[in-house]
Order: C-alpha cells, then structure tokens, then sequence
DNA sequence: TTACTTGCAAAGATTTTGCATCTGT
DNA sequence: ACAGATGCAAAATCTTTGCAAGTAA
C-alpha cells in the first residue's frame, strides 16, 4: 500500500459515503460528485472506493441487485432491504453475538462474524401501497 | 411467463446446482456442463438459471466477490463465506425464528425474513494454515 | 406445425487499467 | 522534482439479447 497523499475528492466521497443512510453505488456517488467537482470521473471515483475500503474505512457490500454497495464503517450493523423498491438501509438493532457464539459451537469451524439482511416492505412503498387501495 | 418445454439442459443446470455444496457460479456451472454437452453455450446457461430463478426452484445470491451464485431452494438456511478461499457453503442451523420477531418488534416496519451470512476460516485453508506454520 | 430451446455473436452493464497530465508535499 | 491523484479512453468481466436454426409436443 503505497503512501497516501490528502485527495479532496477522496475524502469526499468518504463523506458521501457517510452522510447517506441509503448505501450508495459507485454510479450515485459519481453523479453526486459531478455536481460539485465537474470534472470527476467514475473511474476515479472506483478508484478512490476501492483505496478507501484498502484503508479499512469502507465496506463493500452486495444486495441482491447485482451492483456494489458502499457503507462506511462506523461499528457493526445490520441491513434492511425493501424487497419493492430494492433501497438497502441501515438498521439499527444491537449486534447479536450470541448468533456468532451459537454459529461456533454449532460447528467446529473457526467463525469470526456474521451480518444480517432483513427483508420487508419500507414505509415508504408501504404508503404508496395504502394509497393505491380503495378502502 | 411462456409455458415451458422439458428441456434436458435446463434440468440437467438444475441438478448441478442442486448437488454442488458449494454455490456455483454460471461461469463453473458452463464448466461442468461443457464436459457433458460440449456445444452447450455460457449464454444459453445464463437463460437457463434465469428460468430456474423465475420458476422459484433456485435462488442467486451474491456472496462479495462481485460474481453472482446459485443456490438450490430447499428450505431456508444460511450461508458460511471463507474469509481467505471465498467458498461459500451451506451452514446448517435451524432458521433463528426469534431474529425475524425481535427485528419485528423494534421498528413498525413490515419484516418478512431474514438471511444470515457467517464469515470465518473453512477447514481446508486452516489445514493449509497450519502445515506452514512451525510448531 | 408451432413455439420453446439452443448456439453464436453482438450488445449492455459494471468495474478495472494504462497513460499522460496535474498537484500536493 | 518526485510520486501520488486525476481524467480519459480502452480493456476486462459478467450478464443479457437478437437471430436463425434445432427440437419437443
């Protein structure tokens, strides 16, 4: 790993990153970015996710939507996926070790962490749902 | 959904996925089928697993390293990832019921399940670990 | 015979890379 | 000035599609 100089758009794209609680793609980024600094590009910016993720300050993650995901690492947490509109969100339950613990004497396997997606319909498509409906 | 002919290819993809413990992706399965069928195409495999995928009989997962994998349904389970080969293989453990329910409870919003991916060493990379080492 | 299936090649989509230029230190 | 960062375009991967020929029913 080579040494790092200070990249305004890298740390940009950290902060993006950060700021969202959707976890966005290296496509969404871009367009982002292109409205501050126009002349970003997406190459760059792959570039600049994968040196974060090298650094240990990003995760990359899969959804189910054939794309990569981006979130930064604030601690562990796990993911709800709305399964109408595919938006991916953080949610916010206390980690379960006794998952892990349960995984490891379950099997002899040396087992070193765990995350969970939960599934489900987001409040929003939820609404538009109840609206489309004749009550 | 157009009805569907029996097709011996189709089947044939399906069996493989089936039997494999680990999780092929449609490049390997294209593999093995090549030895049996060697005029069979990676395109037509891809249009295959899709069929499989829309019939319900199998499910495409990502598992992080970017390529999608294929999974046979055969009631819910999860999923383990070698953190050093990337195989991914079944990991028996009854279905944590109380997750889904304990998520339920702490927000409003609809669950309807979950998945859980355990992340560790497989036995063959710690057997591979320990022949370097000294003892 | 009809229309689903297949092989092939081309097109799409996403991510990575090479190279020349720019910039932080 | 040096070496990392950037923009651009080309390449590499993975997946989908159009089309003509094959095949189950």
């Amino acid at each position: 790993m080579p040494p790092r100089r200070k990249s305004r758009q890298r740390e940009r794209i950290y902060e993006l990153i950060s700021a969202s609680m959707e976890h966005p793609t290296a496509q969404r980024l871009f367009e982002t970015l292109k409205k501050e600094m126009p002349s970003a590009s997406l190459g760059n910016v792959y570039r600049n996710i994968n040196i974060l993720v090298e650094e240990g300050r990003v995760q990359c993650r899969m959804f189910g939507d054939g794309v990569e995901h981006y979130d930064a690492i604030t601690g562990s947490h796990y993911h709800f996926i709305c399964e109408r509109c595919r938006t991916v969100t953080d949610f916010t339950m206390p980690l379960q070790e006794e998952i892990t613990a349960k995984a490891r004497t379950m099997t002899g396997n040396t087992i070193t962490g765990h995350t969970i997606q939960f599934f489900g319909i987001c409040d929003a498509c939820v609404k538009k749902t109840n609206k489309g409906r004749k009550q």
